[in-house]
DNA sequence: GTTAGCACTCTACCTTGATGAGTGCTAACA
DNA sequence: TGTTAGCACTCATCAAGGTAGAGTGCTAAC
């Protein structure tokens, strides 16, 4: 059996219909609904048909159909009409993205609160990958008696400031001494990467300071530890799920939620499986906790370098057409704010 | 009618007998589950004495009786048995304070963690003030050509950093001697204090490095601006009311969760009204969405200063002894662990 | 190939009745 | 005078039964 026009026309039908209402629809209410020009007696003969290829089910007998992950799939491919965001959704974009703000982080907030806003579901941003973390520089600055501020400078540009204790008072030029013995042994090397023999020739070099160099080093350890990376993901728009028919049921609500206090399964789900616009629907997810759920996931880059994604995720009955257009925009908006920024 | 010995025994088995099961309980099952020496129809008559006192009610006719506010209120103030941590408990908190964690806000998410984990409940930290942000101490570090780090340490000890541009490339001498200005004008000064006449002055004193003054003074003014205060507020737990059997309905998660996402009201409802430990019950709350909730919250000081609360917010019908005692050794805890950290 | 008609199916919803927990009241008891 | 047993009454909950409505598949006619 093929797919000819007049069961394209039906099947668009019934997904957009449920995507609508969220209610089962049947033969006879397709045939008002919709003007096909053909009878519901036909609608039904060709309904039988679509289900038999796996693109309708029913989820009881007397019930009307709804679409198959693989109905949705088949629409999102074949038969969705591609939609442009209106005027208004446009303008709220290019608002918030006109405002210059530094801090990458809330960039990234910004980023999915609006995209969790225009879509009234759920918002996932990946942030940048911090890179390699490797040593690049390392400052000491005067703090309190005792204690002094360590400033360190990655490779990837990144400065962070933690404030270590050092023992005895040590002098400007001691800490600078200490310091450059540091750049001078450690720049573009990742703390995993820190051999003993370096550690020796430091050690060495600093016997002095050794309650200093040991803070140092603890500190160094925590900062370019590679696990950094937890606080990737960031959520937006969680309780738009509530609002959602399908989690009318407290118990999915539950695991849910659950989910969403974990990293680790949220950035499976909306690492893309290629660079782009990615649509995974329903069953395609590999987490048994979104097998209801489609996640639409796209890449933003910097400078033409692919380093994050940002996705939403929502019932997989949702509205395909208009999230992926908010989607695609919202990256490509990102796009050009974070290149600006780095400019 | 005045309470006596054997209304207080009665009330406090209704209270623990509800906050046990959630189940309003009548006058036979009193009289078997608890051991008062009298028959279900003394019970009966005392119960509707309690009622009239305001102190338990009746969901519907032919229900048992449940604590109302009040009832909750004098079980708090007269009836509870104060109740100490278990060793495990205690053994939990000490284990977690006695890691040494440098960074205050990994202190406090610890803190939340924990709160909620012990009590199966939702917690609620307030952060520590950050004090009027008044301007302490200004380095400058290379970074990029055409860039700086600019490490600002607040004179409540907090240190930030933030790269700026600065317009050609300037010397480390030149760089020193814009961050003495800063340094020796501003101290103690908060964004808010800082005239006319000392920008005058800075500007004069430095009129050639112009574009980096500028956007130092940006960079202070977001930094030193008050409502950084925005972000003091840590939940944790929040999932535990899912579990509570008053939350089963999908309407009061919705209202309950909207308001977590909020940060002002829930800083209210912990902000205690006196120092020290705060029970507040249902009703007497101010915030309507909590009115079926009650908040145990207690202070938090830093070398005898309170500087910030935590709390724990669950429904009325909590185990109030329980609760109490764990709120309040976590306090303690913090207190020590954020007094000997700041040694 | 399309359509009208019909028997059939199944859910959602309502009604009904039984059950059981709980109450208040009264009268008897110590 | 306080306590208790007994009884009539109330009300929520639950299961059983019945109905309406939406939808289907099949057949026969167009």
């Amino acid at each position: 059996m093929q797919m000819d026009e007049r069961k394209r026309k039906i099947l668009r039908a019934i997904v957009q219909d449920y995507i609508a209402t969220a209610e089962p629809i049947g033969s006879r209410t397709i045939a008002r609904k919709f003007d096909l020009g053909v009878s519901s007696a036909t609608i039904r003969n060709e309904m039988a048909d679509l289900e038999e290829l796996g693109f309708i089910e029913q989820p009881h007998t007397s019930a009307g159909r709804i679409p198959s992950d693989a109905g949705y799939r088949y629409f999102v491919d074949c038969l969705m009409d591609p939609q442009a965001l209106n005027a208004e959704e446009i303008e709220i974009i290019e608002r918030e993205s006109a405002k210059r703000i530094n801090e990458l982080q809330e960039v990234i907030t910004h980023t999915s609160k609006l995209l969790s806003e225009l879509t009234n579901l759920t918002s996932l941003v990946l942030g940048p990958h911090k890179g390699k973390s490797t040593f690049g520089k390392m400052h000491f600055l005067p703090y309190q008696p005792g204690q002094v501020i360590m400033v360190i400078v990655k490779e990837n540009g990144v400065v962070e400031n933690h404030i270590i204790d050092v023992g005895e008072n040590l002098t400007a030029e001691e800490l600078q001494h200490v310091a450059g013995v540091f750049n001078q042994k450690m720049r573009g090397y990742s703390i995993s990467q820190v051999k003993r023999s370096l550690l020796h020739e430091i050690y060495s070099e600093l016997s002095r300071q050794r309650l200093l160099i040991d803070n140092a080093l603890d500190m160094l350890r925590a900062i370019l530890d590679d696990n950094e990376e937890k606080d990737r993901i960031y959520l937006g728009g969680t309780l738009n799920m509530l609002n959602q028919p399908e989690f009318r049921d407290l118990g999915k609500v539950k695991t849910l939620f659950k989910v969403f206090e974990e990293n680790e399964p949220l950035k499976k789900l909306i690492t893309p499986r290629q660079e782009g616009l990615n649509v995974t629907i329903g069953g395609e997810n590999i987490l048994k906790e979104f097998q209801d759920c489609s996640v639409i996931s796209a890449t933003y880059k910097v400078n033409g370098l692919t380093i994050g994604a940002v996705g939403v995720l929502g019932p997989t009955r949702m509205d395909y057409a208009k999230v992926i257009a908010i989607v695609d925009f919202m990256t490509r908006s990102l796009t050009e704010v974070l290149t600006r920024r780095r400019r």
